[in-house]
DNA sequence: CGACTCCTTGACAGCGTTCAACAGTAGTGG
DNA sequence: CCACTACTGTTGAACGCTGTCAAGGAGTCG
């Protein structure tokens, strides 16, 4: 029998959606972040465009008493820190050893043909819709129906692996659902004893989803 | 003396950056929306592009059991409804009798110069900053927080006005805060105690700040 | 004038937070 | 390779912020 674990692997080797954005014939970079390592900073001149080869990449904004709200985590494959405007409005830093792409942003907004427009304003949608999805998630939903929104999220994000390895703590996903890590521990715990999921070794990392329909029923 | 009461009125006569957007001799047209009729739906087809002449407008989403999330408000001289898929992913409905100008879809996406594209790429940009906002309110703020970042947002909006005149109720305010319309009224009136606002007659939607500093740093 | 909506306020319940203890894991350095 | 330490995650207990339910007043509109 076969099991995929994880996939996206395959799409390390070229920066498809990065090259779609800023040509061909641009430079581009590859750069390694070990882990919890920062990328940008909130508020630091937009330089680079970034796409994530291997690893994992957080987005967040801070409060000055340091509560923290993860905008998205950004897996093999995705673009982050396309901004508009020329600074980052996110923090991001590397949840794991992670290895990125980069190119210049101006090779982005310099010559925006009509087609590298359309590209861009795809990507720049995409997270667009995301955000707008995490709006109703964060402000009407309970912390339940939270965590299996972000299980179904991982889940179909990595391509519903046969078993799913989070590269994000408790604390991560806590502050990607605006709920505290404890909670989220209950929660897990909550739908391993409803037989939705159940955990791989000791890890608590490696999660098998059991029943995803009644997954996807907690979320409506 | 001179007393300002919610300005933008000016902005009324002409769609400026809707024009910026389809171009100048596109074809546009005025519409008027009663008090709670909805402009388009979730999932509709996005045929049209919109600003806000005159009134109000909110941008939802819906739960099955009818939780609702307000994405935003949109005042005069506001674009909204401009999407990059084919569907319009908020539902949009007028909170007061609201007058707006369309224009179609296809004008602005049709003929995407490097001038319509950047302006195109600005307004998207734009929402995407106030929502990416948002997020950081919606998950980790208390109502006391949510409710004076909401006043803020407005009185900024509306120019500061002597004034503020909210044209929508509190449960819209509930709905964009992810709270209850109870906790809004509660914190409301914390507010009117520790004499930041006072309210203007006995509608409860007219409201002087006060005190704009001590507003400020309730948020942060 | 009557019915409806909107808003405030009080009482109480409950979900999620806070604080704490503990076990297991992973990273570090000898 | 092992011992030490820090980190991570779970679980319990108590608290408290916000939600729920309810009552009542004020404004609005036909």
């Amino acid at each position: 029998m076969l099991i995929r674990v994880n996939a996206n692997k395959s799409r390390a080797s070229v920066p498809t959606k990065l090259t779609a954005l800023v040509g061909e014939d641009s430079l581009w970079h590859q750069f390694k972040y070990k882990r919890g390592t920062e990328v940008f900073g909130e508020a630091e001149p937009a330089a680079y465009v970034y796409q994530v080869s291997e690893g994992a990449i957080r987005t967040y904004k801070l409060l000055s008493d340091g509560r923290r709200q993860i905008g998205a985590f950004h897996l093999p494959g995705d673009i982050f820190g396309l901004e508009n405007g020329d600074v980052y409005r996110f923090t991001a830093d590397a949840i794991i050893e992670t290895t990125v792409w980069l190119a210049r942003r101006e090779s982005v907004f310099s010559g925006l043909t009509e087609i590298s427009a359309a590209a861009t304003l795809k990507v720049v949608n995409k997270s667009l819709e995301h955000v707008e999805n995490h709006l109703l998630l964060l402000g009407r939903q309970t912390s339940l129906e939270k965590t299996a929104s972000f299980l179904l999220e991982m889940d179909r994000r990595l391509e519903q692996p046969a078993m799913m390895i989070l590269p994000m703590s408790r604390r991560d996903i806590a502050d990607y659902l605006g709920i505290t890590l404890e909670t989220v521990s209950r929660a897990m715990s909550t739908l391993r004893d409803e037989g939705v999921l159940s955990f791989v070794g000791q890890t608590q990392r490696e999660i098998i989803l059991l029943d995803r329909p009644k997954l996807a029923q907690l979320v409506r």
